[in-house]
DNA sequence: TTCGTTGTACTATTGTCGTAGTACAATATG
DNA sequence: CATATTGTACTACGACAATAGTACAACGAA
């Protein structure tokens, strides 16, 4: 069972929670912590567990089910599903995109040193989430 | 003349407008792109470069007003300050700022991916980063 | 079958975000 | 002085975000 719950949703972000919650989830996948046919929380579970409205959760899990990246069966539970071949294929790699990854780190890098973490520390905050899911 | 391009604000990101340009300007002024004294563009004008009311606009120069970013006068502009004590010793790390953190770096993995970058390979982008950077 | 669980679909309500428009106050300039 | 510019304050409106609550549909298991 994947039961490493609760992910990073922060109310007091002006970004919206369905917005935070779905780029968890994503994360998560994206960084292994959650694998393919793993079940996510049942909608009410997952709202008690952070404190949310069940709808709000209802809406994410709807938003990655119409995006493919879960399946979804009623009276069973929601799982990760395996990514479409789409989704794999259809990146090329070029200049542009990595000039804006680099002005994005460049962001990234800045805004978190306005909360005080330096650099490094963030590479290594990085390093280690990235690790937890292998 | 002042700042003549406008800041990087996205109207599709579900992050509300005010948040992104209070969190650009900032940015602006950390990374010594706007400096002390440096005056930030009219409220209107600002407002028809970025294509958002002014209202929006005006919200944030009062919220960073309040925040003692800058200085405000009316009739003249409004100007970058200089950063009070405070400011700068009151950045205890505290819990909260980890969550911030780790929020902060679920956004930026995400867009990452949305260019075709896997996690692993952004870690390592920005290892190789802050390692030339000193 | 019955029962509980899970996802889905509504209604209703509250608060925020963003826009549009107007008016006013303070300042610089001619 | 008058005028234009700049920030501020306010109303009104539509759209969205989030909540609470209820009900229903599909599925697994007893």
């Amino acid at each position: 069972m994947a039961m490493t719950n609760a992910f990073d949703i922060d109310a007091r972000d002006p970004t919206p929670l369905y917005a935070q919650l779905e780029r968890a989830i994503r994360f998560a996948i994206a960084t292994g912590r959650l694998g393919i046919g793993d079940q996510l929380p049942t909608v009410r579970q997952l709202a008690v567990n952070l404190r949310i409205n069940a709808n709000t959760v209802a809406k994410v899990y709807a938003e990655l089910e119409r995006a493919g990246v879960v399946e979804t069966r009623r009276g069973v539970g929601t799982f990760v599903r395996e990514p479409d071949s789409k989704t794999l294929t259809s990146r090329r790699r070029t200049a542009a995109q990595e000039q804006r990854l680099r002005v994005l780190s460049e962001r990234f890098l800045a805004e978190a040193n306005m909360l005080g973490f330096s650099p490094a520390e963030v590479v290594e905050h990085l390093r280690r989430r990235v690790r937890e899911g292998e």
